[in-house]
DNA sequence: AGTCCGACCCGAACGC
DNA sequence: TGCGTTCGGGTCGGAC
């Protein structure tokens, strides 16, 4: 699933290659994508467009075109890029923009969840505020800023973690790794944690964040880069997917349980609930 | 306002 | 072997 890590991998090949080049032709084969626009239109505004920029806001992706108008794209479960797009038939492709240069970048989607949202120039700031919170990455997330919002709050940290307005970008996987690196429990009610949970859980967030980047992001079944490869961060988790394997740390096996809806992965030793 | 839950999808894993 | 059922995951919208 790609959460705010994947998302980076994506963008940073992306923007490489698709800097300065115009969308010749767009086609979108599926109205779900687009929806509630049809994707003929969509499709239509954006031949002409020409690449200022590929950037990324918590798991959004942004074509930056020079008109100011932004495409807003969220891959939600399975949705991917693919440049050079594969020849062939793809029963998973969902759209294939033409570029300037003769090559092709195709989207694939098998879930169809993913987005695309077309932005007039001036929309996108309003529309990411009114979604999603601070970038876990950069030096405006301090400790104040996640502890207020955290504050308050009775739902168990785990959740908070995937609510995109506390903090944006961090989704099941990573919120599993960053709590077993902070020795939090996913159940412990958001608001309670104490000033230097909420210093360690900021750190281990960040930690976690980076080192996926790093990694190339996590693949567990079908997240691919641009180029097809797989990412590495999957030979890091210290939690997820883990049940029943020994900790690192103290050798308890990991335990599996429901959390704010999710499959959660902890390890009941050093993730100690107070209850 | 904050929280919870179902809906949206469909391939994979599971059960018989 | 084959078929039917369940599950999962990010976000939104409705219910509480």
């Amino acid at each position: 699933m790609p959460e705010l890590p994947e998302v980076e991998t994506i963008r940073s090949q992306l923007a490489l290659k698709l800097r300065s080049r115009r969308f010749d032709h767009v086609e979108i084969h599926d109205g779900r994508l687009t929806r509630p626009e049809p994707p003929e239109v969509v499709a239509a505004e954006l031949a002409g467009e020409v690449v200022r920029d590929v950037r990324r806001r918590g798991k959004y992706l942004i074509f930056a075109f020079e008109s100011g108008r932004h495409l807003l794209v969220h891959l939600r479960m399975t949705g991917s890029f693919q440049h050079p797009a594969a020849v062939g038939p793809d029963p998973h492709r969902r759209a294939v923009v033409n570029l300037d240069d003769g090559s092709d970048v195709a989207f694939r989607d098998v879930r169809r969840f993913g987005t695309w949202l077309l932005l007039e120039p001036g929309e996108l700031d309003a529309y990411l505020s009114a979604r999603i919170g601070d970038e876990p990455l950069e030096g405006a997330f301090t400790t104040a800023v996640f502890a207020r919002a955290l504050a308050g709050r009775s739902a168990p940290i785990k959740g908070a973690l995937l609510d995109q307005r506390a903090v944006a970008g961090v989704g099941n996987i990573y919120a599993d790794e960053a709590l077993w690196r902070a020795r939090i429990h996913p159940q412990r009610p958001a608001g309670e944690l104490a000033r230097q949970e909420v210093a360690a859980l900021r750190k281990t967030v960040r930690q976690v964040l980076g080192l996926g980047i790093a990694r190339q992001g996590a693949t567990l079944s079908t997240f691919r880069d641009p180029n097809g490869r797989k990412g590495r961060m999957q030979k890091a988790f210290k939690v997820y997917g883990l049940e029943g394997e020994p900790c690192e740390r103290c050798a308890t096996p990991i335990v599996k349980t429901r959390v704010a809806g999710r499959g959660t992965w902890f390890c009941p030793t050093c993730q100690p609930d107070p209850r």
